[in-house]
RNA sequence: GCCCAGGUAGCUCAGUCGGUAGAGCAACGCACUCGUAAUGCGUAGGUCAGGAGUUCGAUUCUCCUCUUGGGCUCCA
């Protein structure tokens, strides 16, 4: 047969020579197709461009501008580097260089073990595009296990790779596997090894597909050098990792890298020091902060609409000591569970204390304190618990993981015939309190049991998993199933944010517990005039305060609504006669109940109100001999255009409405 | 905890091939009194993260500690 038939996606058939390519297919199609080909999709598999085509084949082409064929460009420019690295450093070892989210990275381990240093990335993009001008061929082929452990002989990690997939051959491979599946990214499962070869020096196993060539790349830009260990065992060896980006086009390569200076610029840390929000002085110790009054006027009044939400939803308060005696936690499990996670014991004359890590113990306490009737339930208990964790010092990030923090913690406690409504009135609770605080794009995370580590019946773990499930269904809240992620004593649903970027934040959590309750003997009388134990749930709304401060700081890049705003009105007199009407409408505003300052004519009013600007207050105001002669304000706003002549009372409406529509959540729901 | 890179004035940074440091902004003072994003001049401000070592001499070199950043791991 001289000629073969193709299908293409929109089901239309063409006849081209046998051993037609599917880059003859994009080719034959338009030249701007042939020219955006990265890779195609071959009776529903991905392929190369340069795989020859069997008669009766469906082909779609796949271009630089689909997430596919990113992932393919990244994919391939990570060979690319494997190859610079080993001309570079001979004698490097290579283990495994997927795409990722943007990108790409690849692991080596260096002779003598040497690091990669900054400048080495320079010397090693510079060899990449080398490489890329020679337009050097990926071409594939395919080997038995044992000619591909003889072909990387010199390869520990690729023959430990080759080695694990004989190992797995036939065995059905679970996609929530990720150790597994990286493998199965690099080698086909049924037994043959897959490799392309640029060069006769340069060889990677792989499963494809790549670019034809290696001039099809070249966006691309080497990002940082990290450690990585291998297959992420802390106890495994070290390897070096370089991560680099790379895109489809220069526009798109430079939009990210655009993207990534505008996130910096709204990096919590940078901006809590430019604000004069908070900092974290090094004679405290990691991972600890202190709030400067700019900072704390903000949380607290976060933390009182948390408050008055809580107030108006059904919450009792409750206050609970920062630190407790070793009997708690050892009652609570924390002691035998999560010991590495605690500060050090504090030795006493009246036995051993421990800062608290979590507030649950001590509200089991509450619970227990005396006998329960069904009719109290369910029992919400709510405190904004201050609790120390010792995090690893490798993990400490700014706000966002911190060692002393504030968790706007709930603890639930009900029936098993309540576990449903109540789930379904506390999403409804928090996504309303997330959305006064600006977040309208939610998902969720349903994590259900790990058979090999939990407590509790079959049953009860069925019915709160369900009574999760339910809750997002009525909802419609969109979610994702992590099979197995719960910890041992219950489902649990966490929330995520997306915010004013696109970043998405692990925000709320709703946990069922059906260990505490066992462990603290938990236990109302019903109807029926029988014990029976609770079901406790844990919530974090916030989370901890810090992180959601963290979080609100990042997604409002510093521009904090009117109603968090530390300064919400500042007023900028044109010269010193004006500062007489300046202070007295300062008094005013305040006694309106306004956040207002005033900063005298010592210097010039556009310097003033650069200042005010950078500060990110939401309104300047600037009094000349017009404002003090007709009671009025030039009113500039934070993004908005100057307006002249506003008379004070029409002002004051305006900055009420701002602040009532910022804090509008503040309405009780339930 | 592990790998890499840092820590110099309140902030952002420069500098010292080993001879105890400098800029801009901020602060303070004086002059300017100004109508919407940087007025001018001046003053003050640093045990160069901390400790030990090498050296005639260390902010600079070495080691340790603390701490920050990027990752890994961790986050019952």
């Amino acid at each position: 047969m001289t000629e073969i038939l193709i299908t293409l996606p929109d089901g239309s058939q063409r006849s081209f020579a046998a051993g037609s390519t599917a880059g003859d297919v994009a080719a034959s199609i338009g030249s701007r197709l042939a020219k955006a080909a990265v890779a195609a999709v071959v009776n529903g598999d991905e392929a190369d461009l340069t795989t020859p085509l069997l008669n009766g084949a469906t082909v779609a082409i796949i271009t630089g501008d689909s997430d596919e064929g990113r992932h393919v460009l990244r994919h391939s420019t990570s060979h690319v580097m494997a190859q610079a690295v080993l001309q570079l450093f001979p004698g490097a070892k290579y283990s495994i260089g997927p795409a990722i989210t943007d990108g790409f990275y690849y692991d080596f381990e260096l002779p003598a073990s040497k690091t990669f240093s900054e400048d080495d990335l320079v010397l090693v993009e510079a060899r990449m595009r080398q490489i890329m001008s020679a337009n050097q061929p990926f071409i594939r082929s395919e080997m038995s296990i044992d000619d591909a452990l003889a072909l990387f002989a010199d390869q520990p990690y690729k023959c430990e790779i080759i080695e694990r997939v004989r190992a797995l051959a036939g065995v059905v491979i679970d996609p929530d596997d990720e150790e597994v599946s990286v493998d199965a990214g690099e080698v086909d499962p049924d037994g043959t090894v897959s490799v392309y070869r640029n060069t006769d020096e340069f060889v990677d196993m792989c499963r494809g597909p790549h670019v034809p060539t290696t001039s099809r790349l070249g966006h691309f830009k080497l990002m940082k050098v990290a450690g990585a260990y291998w297959r992420g065992n802390e106890k495994g060896p070290m390897l070096q990792r370089i991560y680099g980006t790379a895109w489809d086009t220069k526009a798109a390569l430079e939009e990210h890298l655009h993207r990534l200076e505008e996130a910096e610029k709204r990096d919590h840390r940078k901006l809590a020091t430019e604000l004069d929000l908070l900092s974290f002085p090094s004679e405290l110790g990691g991972g600890l902060a202190v709030w400067h009054p700019k900072g704390a006027i903000v949380r607290k009044h976060m933390e009182d609409y948390s408050r008055d939400r809580h107030e108006n939803g059904g919450y009792q308060f409750v206050f609970t000591p920062h630190l407790a005696n070793a009997n708690l936690f050892q009652t609570s499990g924390h002691l035998d569970f999560y010991k590495d996670g605690m500060y050090p014991p504090m030795e006493m004359d009246n036995g051993t204390y421990y800062m608290k890590p979590m507030n649950c113990p001590m509200h089991c306490l509450i619970f227990r304190s005396r006998q329960r009737s069904y009719r109290e339930l369910p029992l919400r208990l709510f405190e904004l618990g201050t609790v120390y964790r010792y995090e690893r010092a490798g993990t400490l990030h700014g706000l966002m993981r911190i060692r002393g923090f504030t968790q706007d913690d709930s603890h639930i406690y009900c029936t098993e015939e309540q576990l449903q409504d109540e789930i379904a009135s506390l999403l409804d609770f928090v996504l309303s309190v997330l959305r006064a605080f600006g977040f309208h794009d939610f998902t969720a995370n349903l994590s259900t049991r790990d058979p090999k580590k939990s407590v509790g019946s079959d049953e009860i773990w069925d019915k709160a998993t369900e009574a999760l499930r339910e809750g997002l269904h009525r909802h419609g809240l969109q979610y994702k199933v992590k099979h197995g992620d719960a910890a041992f004593y219950g489902p649990k649903i966490d929330i995520d944010v997306k915010d004013a970027i696109g970043r998405t934040w692990q925000l709320s959590t709703i946990q069922c517990d059906f260990n505490l309750p066992d462990r603290f003997n938990l236990e109302y009388v019903g109807a029926d005039n029988n014990r029976h134990q609770p079901i406790m749930l844990h919530r974090a709304l916030f989370g901890s305060v810090e992180r959601f401060f963290g979080v609100l700081l990042e997604h409002y890049a510093g521009a904090f609504p009117t109603w968090l705003a530390p300064v919400q009105v500042r007023i900028l007199p044109v010269a010193t006669a004006h500062e007489e009407y300046a202070q007295a409408q300062v008094a005013a505003l305040r006694a309106a109940g306004f956040r207002v300052d005033v900063i005298e004519a010592n210097d010039q009013l556009g310097k003033r109100i650069r200042a005010a600007k950078l500060d990110k207050i939401p309104y300047v105001l600037v009094v000349g001999d017009d404002d003090v002669a007709d009671n009025t304000f030039g009113v500039n706003p934070r993004g908005g255009e100057v307006e002249r002549g506003v008379s004070v009372a029409t002002f004051i409406e305006r900055l009420a409405a701002d602040v009532e529509q910022g804090s509008a959540g503040l309405t009780p729901v339930v």
